[in-house]
DNA sequence: CATGAATGAGTCTTCATTCAT
DNA sequence: AATGAATGAAGACTCATTCAT
């Protein structure tokens, strides 16, 4: 036995503890998903993570403290991705708003379990201070960035015609707006028209920056930036 | 005392019953804004609605058949008020857009208790086809309507590089995201701050109908349709 | 309004009452038959009945009370039954036991939902005093009116070998097991097996009495004896 | 104290599980007898075994299942004890015979919370199918022995006025019969009578088998066969 | 006499949580 | 670090009973 043993080798304590409290947290989202939060019990949870009923307990001090957790790992996730998009955007102020804008609609965002998860906790925000705080920060983050990039591009352009606060407003609800129809009419709508919709916005908005000829390429470009963790979920 | 003094008169069965069950629905609506659906229980319900216990299961089969016809109660006063919205609005396509988009963001619908029990519904719809349905119904509907006139106005204005489609799709999905903000975001965000995003939309995306100047009047205008049913809950 | 109205004339109060009881009374028969005791619940006892919900504890005190009355009904009807089979019987007594042995296997004392009800009787009997009662009471008498038969015919034919006593109780537990078995053994049992079956033990009994040739007319006599009471339920 | 004082050791989990299972089904016998089918709750079935509230639902999926195991339970001690009964009786048919005819009449299936639980069962059964599967089949097997030992004794004894499957029938009735009256009419039932009525049919059916000088010496044989199985119920 | 809306006690059932193994 | 038997609080649901109509 040495120590460089393989992959299969038993793993350390810590490092096997922290697998199982990952299985927890996905197993979790995908029971949100698949039966909602109502019919969400520690016992299916555990199930679905191949691990025995009081584990939930152990690993997260009740089942309160593992959907806060959840959620934080949806947030943390969210903004890794959202920051991997902007960094990885070509360098410009059109590039940038458009690389932040098409990530909610790639992997691992787009995907519709997550959404499910996301809108569950959106539904029971309102009377959960803790859920709330952590997704209003979500909120907050993303509007704030997407606020300063519109104020840029405005100067940039000199577009006098348009307040650069409402104009970001409307994109960022624009895009929550069209993440819920992944989830509520997922037969007429899917993450590439959702993207086709905000670029279409976009090249009303700033023609200057987004010209009808440049979609297709600014497209495919979107595509090309990395998705990032988790895509088993 | 005369007597037609009819309103404290006592009510025929029939009516008490109707008005039992709607005390119901209400009390139900409240109770999930307040305390979410996973806190939401029976006794809670029949104990805000001032009545017994057992009552539920005795105008509905069961929890889940209440919870279903709250539902399609807000289903229906969601459409009464967009008809009457779109009814009592002036005779243009601009003015009839405008208000359907503005509906939202009045009384009843921009109730915040009510915003909260429609997004509970969506936290849960992805785990029960029976919501999804109702849920998917409304989406479509409201959908259907914008397109149709985004495809008139872009056709009177000459708009050819708005595809009305997209335009529509964007509008509808703009209008779900700010009111989601409504619930998520309640300390920077208000209906009327959601009404001005949206005109500003309408006014960069067809200048001809919805000139700069225009949009004070118009919002008081809209603001002055009048709101509808059930104020008090 | 004449005395002689026909018979489709409106009932006297005191005659729609007693028709109401009894219409209980055999609507809660058929649901103990039906659905069993557990199941049989006043809703659906009334129901049945085609009468409204609180009707039963209009005609009755309660549930318990009705379900007494249900047990005295069927203990008077198997006694005018039994008296009625035993007076129409041929003056000799081994015709008379022979009729008494037989008149549980025939209407409507061995209708199926008939023996049902009185099992259900007997499984509850030994929680409840006063079905006990009730319950034991029929027994009794019928048992003492078997032996009395018995010692009789013993006497008259000389039967020394016989003990008056353990053959009447040998013979009236019989029917009772054979009416247990027309519920439990439904395919392969039925009266006329039943009849046959205890027949069968008579000439083996009381050969002076019952000659093997006797059989066959003995049970079309026995057939003979008339029916009574209530044939709807 | 030696090491090997194992029954006072803690018992394995699974062990401990199984011991939790038996004694529920034997609560809920006991509570069956002594207040019913209708008053047994879970809440008494619990209390009675000493376990926690919920415990019916995590050993058993129901009520319901409870109850069918019950009668499980009764159905497999009843065969055991019947074919013990068989099989330690002496070599003989009549032997046999009076053996299994027997065995109804002696601990533990003489036991009158047993008789209860029976009873109860066969008051439901019509209108539950799982019971009267249980029910019929316990009744047939019975049965069936009962024919064909009284078919091998009529041959063997040469009784030719005698039809085997109408005494066969009318036996197997008898001990039911009398099995009821051990419960409906216990001051004047006992087993030891119950026994003395069936011995003396036997000596009436089948005189060469069963003398009359025979009878003491039968009976404490029969008694003397070894009883068996949760005498603790 | 009869109705049926309403009540509320009682029951089954679920499930988060604990803890001995 | 993990298991799973057991607990008991809480909730949905049933249903006998009441009473205004």
């Amino acid at each position: 036995m040495l120590e460089n043993a393989v992959q299969s080798a038993p793993l350390s304590r810590a490092e096997g503890k922290k697998r199982s409290r990952q299985k927890l947290i996905t197993a979790t989202i995908n029971s949100i998903a698949k039966r909602g939060f109502a019919d969400t019990t520690l016992a299916r949870v555990s199930a679905g993570a191949g691990l025995s009923r009081g584990i939930v307990n152990f690993h997260f001090r009740s089942k309160d403290a593992l959907f806060l957790e959840v959620l934080r790992f949806l947030s943390r996730e969210y903004q890794q991705n959202w920051t991997r998009a902007f960094d990885q955007a070509g360098p410009t102020i059109a590039e940038k708003l458009e690389a932040v804008l098409m990530v909610d609609f790639e992997p691992p965002l787009s995907n519709r379990n997550r959404v499910a998860a996301w809108f569950a906790f959106y539904g029971e925000a309102k009377s959960r201070p803790t859920y709330m705080t952590v997704c209003s920060e979500r909120d907050t983050d993303t509007y704030d960035a997407i606020i300063e990039l519109c104020q840029k591009i405005v100067e940039e352009g000199g577009y006098t015609n348009l307040e650069p606060q409402l104009v970001a407003d409307g994109l960022g609800a624009m895009g929550e707006g069209l993440w819920l129809d992944l989830l509520i009419s997922p037969h007429d709508s899917n993450p590439e028209l959702a993207k086709l919709t905000i670029q279409n916005y976009l090249k009303v908005l700033f023609p200057k920056h987004f010209p009808i000829a440049h979609r297709a390429a600014d497209s495919s470009e979107a595509q090309a930036t990395a998705p990032t963790s988790h895509p088993a979920i």
